[in-house]
DNA sequence: CCGCAACATTGTCTTACCAATTTGTATGTG
DNA sequence: CACATACAAATTGGTAAGACAATGTTGCGG
């Protein structure tokens, strides 16, 4: 079934989407006319313009009264940090995390509250239970576990940020993988790191709490490096063998 | 004029969202159907069609065919940092302005090229220049030697960060007035501040660079104490004023 | 009490029509 | 020829009425 149950108008506004991203319709450009489109895509009026007014909101274009339906530069505003997935490197992503939430760490460890703390603790033992069997490492404990000293710094700014963080990253297929191939290899070691931080949060000790999660983010980055390097060579690995199979060195004899 | 020239699925849209947000529909309550708002708002059933449409594209609604639309918990994603502004105290924005360039200071005082060391040095000239005279104090040249730092971290995630959190501060009055109040009130430790940074730079260190950084946002943060204390005394003293204009003393004589 | 069928409600999409605005072009005037 | 004005074509803005599909509701019969 090719035809999705979606709505009318979201189908349209999708198509209008690629046509846009592919260059078909470049920034700063018209689009064709509200009739023409309806036309082309075989539905109504209002349908076109329902799909416009969702592209318009969204921020993709702008629509100027009796003039025509324009292209616009995507800004930040739209944007956010959610578009950012594909144009970053893992790296940045988790560099960025290290600072941010390791300055968290440290303030949480001075405000954080004991309810706080022993809702932490229960994500800790989460965490330990979560993975004792089964392979798709679950991370939802881990999640809760850096969400819940994000809150204790009773700073939204600072909450809303790593949580977004942490989105972008789950959309970063690399990073994900590479999160679950740390925490399969030495899922012991991952849970001693979040002892420690869990520690250094009981002592309300800020420079301790500081130093361990970005031992923790630090441990995680030289496994995405792993990951990576072990990626890239079995790339290269692959295309040489197709070419092996492509060009058989046999071919030379004939 | 009541009437503003927007379109008119926008007027319609922004009325329902102000319903919403008062309280007249609550989170996952049903709005009216379509039927009832058109005749409601006096206008035909399309336009509330599209109302709903940018509504639905903001993420404020879900429509259920068959059913009605419902209003849903507005979530981070949508929210965004944009929507940031109206619901956080300059405060915490402060504060994760100082842990998150006080990194990026850090950052960049050891990758920082000369070319951009050179714009460095240009910005605070800039900067001292900029309001030798003229009472709107400008922050072009502020931004730019901040936006300069975290260009040299080498890190996107880190510079969009960054550059949202200015954005977000420039919606937010208060801080902005203080800021003004404090870039008047005493320019120069303004401009020495960013000279600390400038020289940790310069010397590539780490630590003085970070400190330098706390240290600048650490006074913005104590001048936005006063600024707004001040500003809660006058506010007061307005509306005792008020009151003593409403209910004169002489009155209980008549 | 449960299941099912008929009915009412609601969103979905279309066709058709007219109004308001912009924009390009021709035309007239200096 | 240069420039302003008027007009016409193109385009979006908005409305009206209706057919249709999905969903919820009611009441009937078992």
């Amino acid at each position: 079934m090719s035809n999705s149950n979606k709505r009318l108008y979201r189908q349209i506004a999708d198509k209008i989407l690629l046509l846009i991203e592919s260059g078909v319709y470049p920034v700063g450009s018209r689009l064709p006319s509200e009739r023409e489109l309806a036309e082309r895509f075989s539905v109504s009026r209002p349908t076109i313009r329902e799909a416009v007014i969702a592209l318009e909101a969204k921020g993709r274009v702008t629509v100027r009264t009796g003039s025509g339906v324009y292209v616009v530069e995507p800004s930040v505003e739209f944007a956010g940090l959610a578009g950012l997935a594909k144009s970053v490197s893992p790296f940045e992503l988790i560099e960025s995390r290290v600072f941010i939430e390791g300055e968290a760490a440290a303030l949480a460890a001075v405000l954080i509250t004991d309810s706080q703390l022993t809702q932490l603790g229960k994500a800790l033992e989460d965490m330990a239970l979560e993975n004792i069997e089964g392979d798709p490492v679950s991370v939802v404990a881990d999640r809760k576990f850096h969400s819940i000293i994000s809150e204790a710094t009773n700073n939204r700014v600072l909450s809303l940020l790593i949580s977004q963080l942490w989105d972008v990253q789950e959309e970063l297929d690399n990073i994900r993988l590479a999160h679950q191939a740390v925490c399969m290899k030495d899922d012991a070691q991952r849970l001693a790191e979040h002892r420690a931080i869990f520690d250094a949060m009981v002592e309300k000790d800020s420079n301790k709490a500081r130093t361990a999660m970005r031992n923790h983010f630090s441990r995680m980055l030289t496994a995405l490096h792993e990951t990576i390097e072990q990626e890239a060579v079995s790339e290269v690995q692959r295309k040489v063998s197709q070419m092996r199979e492509r060009f058989p060195v046999g071919r030379m004899d004939l």
